[in-house]
DNA sequence: GTCTATAGTGCGATAGAC
DNA sequence: GTCTATCGCACTATAGAC
């Protein structure tokens, strides 16, 4: 599957974000029409995305994001409790979406040659889909409040133990060779993460997503797969 | 080489790095005596480095930094020009010594697999040795001004480009098989800032920077050698 | 060389009109 | 449901005593 493919068939759209944070949030969030409700949650969180990720959430003010948004000061807080509170719903919304999809493609791949391939384009995928939620995930983590940074890091620990298992299985079926599985899902971590976090260097590069997936995977591959087992000099 | 000897021989003291900077920024260090103004400055990055690492530069306040370091707000004054003088003062100092550090070590070894592991090695055994600063210089790139953004991406791609010249070198001699370079220098990247920026993960799990250097090395070597020429199934 | 005190600014959050 | 006006506070930066 191609980058093109997968946005046409995975692609959550903004609206579906937002419809979903509008009734997860039904509590806090004072407006009741849904059209009305979610059309501006949109330019929330945008704007959000778009400021924070030029020059950090901290420093964007909530004049800032009115002007951006283009709602008034009071209107934000029909929205939102607090900024604080912003930043861990757009935090937590997204651990639960990108971890459910991921699962989801991970799961329709049998072999597990083929379920590391996946796992690796569906991840680039997603973060190629949705850069400024991603960059924003990474950055904006150690803003959160102690109980809301477990579930950052349970996050991360959940999308590296996925890899893990697919190793794990791969060697007890002997397509992968034996090697250090918790140490190659953390590179493999490393290296997809660097995609959404150099994105101006991959671009002004021309290097696109389905070059960067192609090549990580022969990457992987190379050192975990079994047969040639001849180990480097 | 190992951690360990490295510490001792290349090892780089918070003292003579204050001491550098002390002497390069006496136009806007208002104290004078050489002692006192490195006693203060190190307190004052110390500081610096902790709180921002906590929760961003931004969100620490000068007030916090003249709790955290013993000085008075005045005081504080007496070290920088303004609070964003004072980002930009940690920054540049911190590539002008890491690119030196890096370089010099690169050109003590000879042949290209040996020059590999040397960088690899250098480059984790220095942010290990100065971890808060790597952290600071990754976290906190987007904060700074323009001008000094352009000194950070610039410092990105010169320590990139150090690996690209390895790789060049080693393909034209023969000792690694042909491959796409600048990839294999991005992903390498990748794999290095990990270390520095997932140190909590590391640790937890007991995994050394020896243990990490190794690994990676290994890791890049299963596909940049030329010997076992095959290429995954 | 370091302190305390404070000027001046811009922030997050709220109240109340429409 | 959205607006404008404003409160109280915390910030950066400076002035002047010691």
């Amino acid at each position: 599957m191609s980058f093109k493919e997968f946005s046409k068939t995975v692609m959550v759209s903004m609206e579906d974000i937002c419809r979903d944070i509008f009734h997860a949030n039904k509590g806090t969030i004072k407006v009741k029409k849904e059209a009305v409700g979610v059309r501006n949650l949109i330019n929330i969180y945008d704007a959000t995305l778009r400021l924070s990720n030029r020059k950090g959430f901290h420093a964007m003010s909530l004049r800032d994001l009115a002007r951006e948004s283009g709602l008034s000061l009071g209107a934000l807080y029909s929205y939102f409790s607090s900024k604080d509170q912003l930043l861990g719903i757009i935090q937590e919304q997204g651990y639960r979406m990108t971890t459910k999809m991921l699962s989801d493609e991970i799961k329709k791949a049998s072999d597990p040659a083929e379920k590391l391939e996946v796992a690796v384009r569906t991840h680039l995928y997603l973060s190629e889909a949705m850069q400024p939620w991603f960059y924003f995930f990474y950055m904006e983590a150690r803003h959160l409040d102690k109980e809301e940074q477990k579930k950052a890091i349970a996050s991360e620990l959940y999308t590296e133990q996925l890899f893990v298992s697919i190793l794990d299985d791969g060697i007890k079926q002997g397509c992968f060779r034996p090697h250090d599985t918790v140490m190659v899902a953390s590179v493999i971590k490393a290296m997809l993460q660097d995609w959404y976090l150099k994105r101006w260097k991959y671009s002004r590069r021309k290097v696109t997503v389905d070059d960067y997936a192609g090549f990580v995977t022969g990457f992987i591959g190379a050192y975990v797969n079994s047969p040639g087992k001849a180990m480097p000099s």
